[in-house]
DNA sequence: AGACATGTTGCTCA
DNA sequence: ATGAGCAACATGTC
């Protein structure tokens, strides 16, 4: 599920229920495929009794930071989330970890086990957070950046370009979706033969979902939203998309459906034209 | 039963 | 070397 926005929302799930709170005990379940990358009885023995300090969001990769110099690092993959619980939360099927803290269980649930789970120690955020691509709402996003990019990704379909993370850092199956459609660009579309106005739209687009959906989804501020998709206008893509019978926002008409770039892909017919 | 799922990686081929 | 395409990962749901 989670692309940007729905990783900025679960983040500040944790973060605002726990933020200065001490982990007093870890729980694992699954070691071999979220926790693989892990020393465990190291994992355990640092984050034991340490305070949660702080975290942030970059591209689909979360980042906590605890005292003793401790970095927890998260990928929720395909099917993860996080969640917070009472303290005294037995963990279900899917808990693959679980830290109790004097008031909370903060909970890491993954079913298909495609998320990821990191550990470092050191006064300097980890060498991994730092390879992350810089944010699309910043201005290493440039349309310059965007140009040079589609120009040697130019045979492959745009939809598969926009997920490439090296260039997109953050953008998922239906923000790729939404960008396309708002800009009016059908998904099959070879990168390469997109005129410079609908570069230009492309990139204006990836900043505007950006923006939309990270106010939609995680709120502004200290507040959440009760729940993923619940501020999402109508006037969005995102939910007609999956709807049998859906019908594009703008034009009415009936939606597409296909596989593009190896993914399940949305579009408007009547707005995105392969020409 | 079978298709399909908001992600990433590693392989093959050109 | 670089880019494109696709299977694989593991499990749940419609």
């Amino acid at each position: 599920m989670p692309e940007l926005a729905e990783v900025e929302f679960y983040r500040k799930r944790w973060a605002l229920a726990a933020t200065g709170d001490t982990v007093e005990r870890v729980l694992t379940h699954d070691t071999k495929k979220l926790l693989r990358h892990l020393d465990l009885p190291h994992f355990r023995r640092a984050l034991t009794g340490s305070t949660l300090l702080s975290s942030s969001t970059a591209a689909k990769q979360m980042a906590f930071r605890f005292s003793g110099d401790a970095w927890l690092g998260i990928h929720l993959g395909m099917s993860g989330e996080l969640s917070v619980f009472p303290a005294d939360h037995v963990p279900r099927k899917h808990d693959h970890l679980v830290l109790i803290t004097t008031r909370h269980a903060l909970v890491f649930n993954d079913p298909r086990m495609f998320g990821r789970v990191d550990f470092d120690v050191g006064a300097e955020p980890p060498p991994w957070w730092g390879k992350i691509a810089r944010p699309i709402l910043s201005p290493a996003f440039s349309f310059e950046a965007v140009a040079t990019f589609l120009a040697r990704r130019a045979r492959a379909p745009i939809k598969a370009v926009l997920l490439m993370q090296e260039q997109f850092p953050g953008i998922g199956n239906w923000m790729a979706d939404e960008v396309l459609w708002r800009a009016a660009i059908h998904p099959a579309r070879r990168a390469g033969t997109l005129r410079p106005k609908e570069v230009r739209a492309l990139w204006r687009e990836c900043r505007h979902v950006c923006r939309l959906a990270l106010a939609a989804i995680a709120g502004r501020g200290d507040t959440l939203p009760p729940d993923l998709n619940v501020g999402i206008p109508p006037s969005w893509l995102f939910l007609h998309r999956w709807q049998p019978g859906g019908t594009c926002p703008r034009s009415r008409r009936p939606l597409a459906h296909a596989t593009i770039g190896g993914r399940t892909t949305c579009w408007s017919p009547a707005r995105q034209k392969l020409k």
